[in-house]
DNA sequence: AAAACGGGGGA
DNA sequence: TCCCCAGTTTT
């Protein structure tokens, strides 16, 4: 079997039915020609160097496009050259990246840049299935870059594409199943403009940032609306078909904030592996009774039983002394809260504030520092982190003492 | 095939 | 406030 008969059975087997070589050729006219008018200036359009279109790429996943343009120009900065990115430091690499969260993105940005100087003498690879083998990179990264920086003929399917592809073509594959994505890659190879691939794929991009979006669609306004099957036939709002997630899982913690007589704040750097790894917070202790103790409906309960606020207390107390090997005096009460959602957990954080008035250092842990406020701009921090130290200064801001 | 992995924008 | 956005790696 061929691979174009290979292809046709994928799009017979999810029922897409293919135009005629004429309509495909008039769908890339109407489609370019809107892009040629309409495109978005951005600093990665600038030219076609593979470098700074895979640099944006990563940058652009799961993230919005006015977000990464300035980490983009402070990242070129920074590392101007794939060598650079290769040599650089990694604290300083995340730093760069800090708050663009999916950390491990920038980790394999640079495990990929050391690939590319060790294997392919510092050059981009040209063909997709090396492109692919680099870290970080993915069937769609891989054919943005194949298509924008070397004008080969690839798909890139990300889910705006799947979006208007499935809305183009009465697509009723689910686009939430990883395993559809080759549905549309047919389809896609099959539309592609082979003359202007990369310039293709773009513009459908900005058309699905701008037109043919996933609220408030109005596909009368689209440039390509002749083609829409689903316009025609009135059905777009069934596309594209999506199952939905389950919603995060809730976690608690008591955040501690801890200061020592220099005014020092306790940090702890994260493992190396896992959630928010290698980022620095205050020491966080997982207790699930929160939940019930502490919270109702995800707030902070206005009123607690002494019983139950002294028994915490003296919890964490023994938790603190044994871990850091200090001694210290807690709050009786947590001062705030502070949440943050990820994709698949939500944490809850109960803010206690404590004073420490003997520390052992030799027995600090490797992976703690008492750090004073003004150095915390050298420590990357993850947003929970960040959201208990604010809750910490609003709480104190009009005061000198603490407790 | 499903879960892990952040943060931000919009209704 | 809740809901939504989505590509790659790991399990």
């Amino acid at each position: 079997m061929t691979n174009k008969d290979k292809k046709m059975e994928v799009l017979e087997l999810f029922g897409v039915e293919m135009w005629p070589q004429e309509k495909i050729e008039a769908f890339r006219a109407a489609l370019l020609s809107w892009y040629d008018i309409e495109k978005r200036d951005l600093p990665w359009r600038e030219n076609h160097d593979p470098y700074r279109i895979w640099v944006s790429e990563i940058m652009l996943q799961q993230t919005r496009v006015e977000t990464v343009i300035p980490y983009f120009l402070r990242f070129m900065e920074l590392f101007p050259t794939i060598a650079d990115l290769a040599a650089a430091d990694e604290d300083m690499l995340l730093k760069a990246w800090e708050g663009l969260g999916y950390y491990s993105r920038v980790r394999n940005l640079q495990k990929a840049a050391i690939q590319i100087m060790e294997d392919y003498g510092g050059e981009m690879p040209k063909d997709p299935a090396e492109i692919r083998t680099l870290k970080g990179i993915g069937p769609y990264t891989a054919g943005a870059i194949a298509s924008m920086a070397f004008q080969l003929p690839e798909p890139a399917v990300d889910g705006n594409i799947m979006r208007i592809l499935s809305r183009l073509f009465e697509i009723d594959a689910d686009i939430a199943k990883p395993g559809n994505r080759k549905v549309f890659e047919a389809v896609l190879r099959e539309i592609i403009d082979p003359y202007r691939p990369g310039d293709f794929n773009q513009a459908l991009m900005d058309l699905g940032s701008s037109i043919c979006t996933p609220k408030n669609y109005h596909p009368e306004n689209s440039p390509v609306k002749a083609f829409n099957q689903s316009y025609i036939n009135e059905t777009w709002e069934k596309y594209p078909v999506k199952s939905k997630k389950k919603k995060a899982q809730p976690v608690f913690y008591a955040g501690v904030l801890l200061r020592n007589e220099k005014g020092e704040f306790l940090l702890e750097k994260r493992p190396e592996k896992g959630l928010l790894a290698n980022m620095w917070t205050f020491p966080l202790i997982e207790r699930p009774d929160f939940e019930q103790q502490l919270f109702s409906n995800g707030k902070l309960k206005g009123t607690v039983p002494a019983a139950i606020t002294d028994n915490i207390v003296s919890e964490l107390d023994k938790k603190l002394t044994a871990n850091y090997h200090i001694s210290l005096v807690l709050m009786k009460r947590p001062l705030a809260e502070a949440t943050h959602i990820f994709t698949h957990l939500k944490w809850t954080i109960a803010v206690y504030f404590g004073r420490v008035e003997k520390e052992n250092s030799s027995e600090l842990p490797a992976s703690c520092k008492w750090v004073a406020p003004e150095d915390f701009q050298h420590y990357v921090f993850p947003g929970p982190q960040i959201k208990m130290w604010e809750a910490y200064q609003k709480k104190f801001k009009h005061k000198s003492s603490s407790f």
